[in-house]
DNA sequence: GAATAAGGTCCACATCATGGACTATCTGGA
DNA sequence: TCCAGATAGTCCATGATGTGGACCTTATTC
C-alpha cells in the first residue's frame, strides 16, 4: 500500500498530508516514471515494479493516461510510452517555462565560436535533464548527452555546476537521496568524490567533468540563476579530451561565463516585464528528500 | 454529474464505457482546459464553468496537479497555468515525437529561401496547434500565429490544408463539432464557407488563407502524412498580402510542396528503422465527436 | 465599511478506485 | 506439437477514497 515502499523505509514520514486524490498522484507518478525511462518504453511489468503498485491498478490508470493521449502503447512490444499529447503540452508550457528558446541564441554563439558542442540543462528533483543539445562543427565530437538524457545531480558538467551553485545543506541531501544510484550504477562518482567535485567547482568558477562519465569526453559548465537566486539552468560545452587542456578550458570559461550571465540578464527581463513571480508551488519547491515527483 | 453537461445534451450518449478512473480522466482534462488558454492562465471560477466539474472538485485535483509540477498558480493574481513539469514532460516526449526536430532544418530552408515567416502545425482532435514559428528575413512580417496558438480545423493556411487532407465524412464532422466555436469567434469562416475552402485547396493543391483571420495576414500551406496515411501535420507560409499575388502563391507553393514530401520521407524512415508502428490508442483516434479530451 | 464576488476549505456520505484471483497470450525448449 | 513459465490484461466484491453542499476567508467595489 505504501507507495514506493521497496525504496522508503516502511514509515519514514508519517504520512504527511492525505492528499486526497490517491489516483490522481499515482497516475502523474506513473507519467513521470515513463518519461523518466529512454524512449523505446517500459513493458507493464517494469512500470509495475518501478511504481510499487499492483497491476489492475496501474494498468488502469495507465489506461486513463492513454485516454488523455499522454502515454502511448505499441502494438508490437505492448511497451508504454509517452505520447504526442506530452509533447503538444510541452510546447504549450513553453510559452511561460521557454527556458531552451531563451537559451538558443546563447547555445548557437557558444558552438559557432568554439565549435564544439553545447547544452542546456536544468534540474529536476535530485536530477538533471538536458533540454537540448546544440551541435558543434568541430568533425570529432561526444554523444555522450542527448536531449532529453538524465542524470544524477553532479554527473555530468553542467549538472555538477548546477549542484555546486546549491547550499550547502541542499547539496547534502541531494548527495544523500541519490547515494544508492550513484553507487549502483555511476561508478566513478561515489558520494565523496563529489562532494570534493563541489568544492572544486565553486573555487574554479565553472564545473569539470574530465571524462569520468564516458572516457574522453570532456566538459566544462556554469550554472545561471531566477533573479530569486533560485538555481534555474546550467550551461555547458563538451570536447574530447585533446580539445579540453587547462589552458583550452580557461578559454572556453570566458564565452561560458558571458553565455550564462546574460541567461540571468535574460531571466530577469522575463521576470520583471511579465511580472511573473515565483509560483507558489514548483518542482523544485516540492520536497526534496522522496526523490522522487511520485507521491 | 455529468461532466460538460452545459456543451453534451445530459444523456447523449449513454455514457458509454465506464472508465474506472473518473479522477484521473477529470484531472487531465483540466490539464488540457488549461493548457488550451493563452498563457496567462485561468482563474479558478473559469476553471470550474469550462470543466462543469464543481469548485472543490476542481481545486482538489489542480492541487494534485501542483503536487506533480504540471501546473502552477501565480500568487499575485491566483491564476492557474502550466508548469515547469509540462515542458520538461514535452522534451522527454519529443525523443519519440520529435515532429519539430524533423521539420527544423525544413523551415529554415522554407524562411532563408522565401524571406518569409514558415510554420509548423499539426491536428488536435478538431483543433490545428502551431508547433514552430521560423521568422523570415523580410523586414513587414504578420504576427498572426504564434507557437502554441490553436485554432478550429480549417481556420489558417497549415489548418485548412490539414482539414482539406483528411476524408470527406471526418471533414463534416469536424466543422459540425466546432460550428459553434467558428460562428461564436471565427467570423468569415462559416461552416459552409470552410466547405467551399477545403474543395478549393484540393484542386489547388495547397491551401490558401487570404487574409480571413487578420486583415493583409496571407499564408498558403500543405499538410504531410504518416506512412499509413494519417495526417501529420502541415507546413505553411505567411506573407503580406502585397507578397501574395497568384503569381507568387504559385511560386512559393513549389518549395513548400518539396519540404512536405520531404517531411513524409523523413517520417517514413523514421517508422522503418525505428520499427515503431501506429500506437494502440493515439490523441487522434480518440472520439471525434466531443471536440475536446475532456471526457 | 458594507456589499459583492471570487478563492479556498470542511466533512458526512456513497460512489468510485482498489487489488486478489483469474484468464489470455506469447516465448522458447524438448 | 505440446507443455512450462512468464508477461499482459480483465473481473468484481469490498471499503477506502473522492465527492460536493455548505461554509469560511480574502480581495475589490462603491
Amino acid at each position: 500500500m505504501d507507495y514506493l515502499e521497496e525504496r522508503l523505509p516502511q514509515n519514514s514520514a508519517p504520512e504527511a498530508g492525505l492528499s486526497g486524490s490517491q489516483s490522481v498522484d499515482r497516475a502523474l507518478g506513473l507519467l513521470s516514471l515513463i518519461g523518466r525511462e529512454p524512449a523505446e518504453g517500459m513493458p507493464l511489468g517494469e512500470i509495475v515494479s518501478g511504481s510499487g503498485l499492483n497491476k489492475p491498478t496501474t494498468r488502469r490508470l495507465l489506461l486513463a493516461l492513454m485516454r488523455a493521449g499522454l502515454v502511448e502503447q505499441e502494438p508490437q512490444t505492448r511497451r508504454y510510452c509517452l505520447g504526442e499529447e506530452a509533447f503538444v503540452l510541452g510546447v504549450l508550457a513553453a510559452r511561460r517555462h521557454g527556458l531552451i528558446e531563451l537559451a538558443m541564441d546563447g547555445l548557437r554563439r557558444l558552438s559557432t565560436e568554439t565549435q564544439d558542442t553545447s547544452f542546456l540543462t536544468v534540474r529536476r528533483e535530485n536530477y538533471a535533464i538536458c533540454l537540448h543539445r546544440e551541435e558543434g562543427t568541430y568533425p570529432v565530437r561526444t554523444h555522450a548527452l542527448q536531449a532529453g538524457d538524465q542524470h544524477p545531480l553532479g554527473v555530468g558538467a553542467g549538472s555538477l555546476a548546477m549542484l555546486a551553485a546549491l547550499p550547502d545543506d541542499d547539496v547534502d541531501r541531494v548527495i544523500t537521496a541519490n547515494e544508492a544510484a550513484l553507487l549502483a550504477r555511476y561508478p566513478g562518482f561515489a558520494p565523496d568524490a563529489l562532494r570534493a567535485d563541489v568544492g572544486a567547482t565553486r573555487e574554479r568558477g565553472f564545473s569539470l567533468n574530465p571524462g569520468r562519465l564516458v572516457a574522453s569526453s570532456w566538459g566544462i559548465g556554469r550554472a545561471f540563476r531566477y533573479p530569486d537566486g533560485r538555481v534555474a539552468g546550467a550551461l555547458s560545452i563538451a570536447a574530447i579530451d585533446s580539445r579540453m587542456t587547462p589552458a583550452r578550458q580557461a578559454e572556453l570559461a570566458v564565452p561560458l561565463a558571458r553565455e550564462a550571465e546574460r541567461m540571468e540578464t535574460l531571466l530577469a527581463e522575463m521576470f520583471v516585464s511579465k511580472r511573473v513571480a515565483r509560483p507558489i508551488m514548483t518542482a523544485a519547491s516540492r520536497s526534496i528528500e522522496t526523490g522522487r515527483a511520485i507521491r
